[in-house]
DNA sequence: AAAATAGTCTACTAATTCTGTCAAGTATTA
DNA sequence: TAATACTTGACAGAATTAGTAGACTATTTT
């Protein structure tokens, strides 16, 4: 219930790759596929995406490759996502791009759009250097982080 | 992005339906039609599955129809979308039917365990009174009711 | 200049999931 | 026994997802 795209997923995935290269130059699309086990085609599609969204940028040519267009504590997982797959609306009903007639006197519109909402913070509040230091401490880190939910959203 | 299944959307709103009436005798799967503009074909195949997960019980014949089997402040959301969709698990590895060979040292892993965890726990501690108070103040107590977040998890 | 590297872009398709419909039942009550 | 209402399983069209393929452009190195 409730799946996150594949697209997504790989699309985190990547982004934590080439933030983890911010301070060592680009990162390429092999190393990435390499790495996280996607395939090349579908990661060209999905960065494609975000260079055009202006969150990473591409240099082409040998040594070239992607890097990350702000610091790695500034991209949030929301913002990645976004660009992906657009806005998170749990229902279509939520969607700027569709509504529903039904809105008001609706008893359950509240209820989603709540969730919605407490779904987008966490995710707003995420942000790739939150997996890299992360992944340096075996994910405690993460763990902390979230569960006080100390930082306030940008 | 994260879309709600129809079906679950429409099992929330039946069970709202439902809980309702819950002092005043069964309902027909055709009053829940009308009232929630759902195909009464479609609510039979949701609310079957509903009743085989014995949180509703129905009643065969002429004033017929379906009841709650336990009081509205009893049953969760979290407990309508489970039993029609299964756990939530924002992605396939989280899924205890699915998982993945690489958990260990994903750095997404706990992201989306975390998140899935959050999504839950909101689900599991909104009630059908909820919906039914809510529906009553124009929404308003819903609201206040998840903001304040004060009420624990059964 | 040529070769190698690396990203860009568009189209297409196979598979899966979603969103239902349909028809032929069974059980209960008036 | 007629009417009401739930029960069950099969099926199908539409939409979305998940990816592949191929031809192209830009940059650097030799
Ligand atoms: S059905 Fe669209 S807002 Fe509730
Ligand atoms: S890819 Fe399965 S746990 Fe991260």
């Amino acid at each position: 219930m409730l799946r996150l795209s594949t697209k997504c997923q790989y699309g985190v995935r990547a982004m934590f790759e080439i933030a983890k290269g911010y301070n060592s130059g680009p990162v390429t699309i092999k190393e990435i596929s390499e790495k996280q086990d996607v395939s090349v085609a579908y990661l060209e599609q999905i960065l494609n995406q975000l260079r055009k969204a202006g969150i990473i940028k591409s240099v082409k040519g040998p040594g070239g490759g992607y890097i990350l267009d702000k610091e790695p504590g500034s991209i949030s997982i929301g913002a990645i996502l976004r660009e992906l797959e657009g806005p998170v609306a749990i229902t279509s009903c939520l969607d700027p791009k569709e509504g529903c007639i039904r809105v008001e006197g609706c008893v359950t519109h509240l209820l989603w759009k709540s969730l919605g909402e407490k779904i987008e913070a966490f995710l707003d509040n995420m942000t790739l250097q939150d997996l890299i230091n992360g992944s340096e401490s075996r994910g405690e880190q993460l763990i902390t982080i979230t569960r006080k939910g100390k930082r306030i959203r940008k």
